[in-house]
DNA sequence: CGCATCTTGTGGACGCTGTCCACATTGCTA
DNA sequence: TAGCAATGTGGACAGCGTCCACAAGATGCG
């Protein structure tokens, strides 16, 4: 359902799949790496687009802001690689975080940056700051998930509009 | 997929299947009714073991985990039966509220329920509780999906647990 | 009771998929 | 220029969902 659909689209015979990727999975992981690069190079645009210091807790939320709605942005407008990013879960695991190179563009780096900066807003206690990112992330996600292959998917987009809203407001006002 | 593997279980034919079902996804709804409804009464048990009178907020918040504990609990002992209930949106669509016979007993009624019940316990003030079923929806259902199906999935037991209890009372929190 | 009809299952076939094999073609490099 | 790695081709296989024609048992009606 992917192998040969993509390369009847590079416009090659089904086999020649074979001397880049080893399997369909493999080919479909580098779908999966790609898209997950997508969104978080998506997610850094629009956190950059933030005017405001580091430590201004109002900048710190709009920025929070924006990588949720980037997020959902990037699930109604890509549902394919949005689907596709998480269908294959060895890839990008949730590594608790890599001290390698440069600042963590993943989608989960950039929430735990700007949940570090609401911490150093005096915003949040390092206590409540811990772990925070997977419910935040949980909360996303599961709209994404719902709104896109889930039970809203048939809903009006005003309603949809609305519950993202809803949801957004929902994280913010759990961390004030 | 799934038509020819449930048929071999049966120990039937694969086209004595088409008695039953007109194709693979009328089946695959079948299968997904099934397993909302199981979904739907093993959260009923778990609500109407909470003891306490409607109105007593202990109870509520008591009910409102019960219900996210076990949307949890069955994503993760019956993977397979949980994404199938998702697999169709088409079927048990969001619809906003039937007034026909007996109380709701769909997942999405039982949380609407324990909502209603917040507010009539002075908990939650009309307007805040309006549309919060969707957002609450969306971080249990999220956290279900990432850690059974997503990047979550190779979390250790304990990290996985934690993040659980996180996603329940950050939930609880957003309520107080 | 006898027969027709409905229900359920069977066998064979089709086009689709992912995958493997052996073989051709290209282009770089020593 | 000869050799080799990279890339693409053609053919084949089993598995999938699906359709068709046919068989056999249950059911109901005269």
């Amino acid at each position: 359902m992917v192998l040969r659909e993509a390369t009847r689209i590079v416009g090659v015979v089904p086999n020649a799949a074979y001397r880049h990727f080893a399997d369909r999975d493999e080919l479909l992981a580098a779908v999966c790496t790609a898209a997950m690069r997508e969104l978080g190079d998506r997610m850094a645009a629009e956190v950059a687009a933030v005017d405001g210091e580091h430590g201004d807790p109002t900048a710190a939320f709009l920025r929070l802001g924006a990588i949720g709605a980037t997020y959902l942005k990037f699930a109604r407008e890509e549902p394919g690689l949005f689907a596709t990013a998480f269908a294959l879960p060895q890839r990008h695991a949730y590594a608790p975080a890599t001290e390698t190179a440069g600042p963590d563009r993943t989608p989960l780096g950039q929430l735990r940056t700007v949940l570090d900066e609401l911490v150093d807003a005096g915003t949040l206690t390092p206590e409540r700051r811990d772990g925070m990112e997977y419910p935040i992330w949980s909360a996303v996600h599961g709209l994404a998930v719902l709104a896109g292959q889930g039970p809203l998917r048939n809903a009006p987009d005003a309603d949809r509009q609305r519950i993202e809203e809803l949801t957004l407001t929902f994280v913010a006002n759990s961390l004030a």
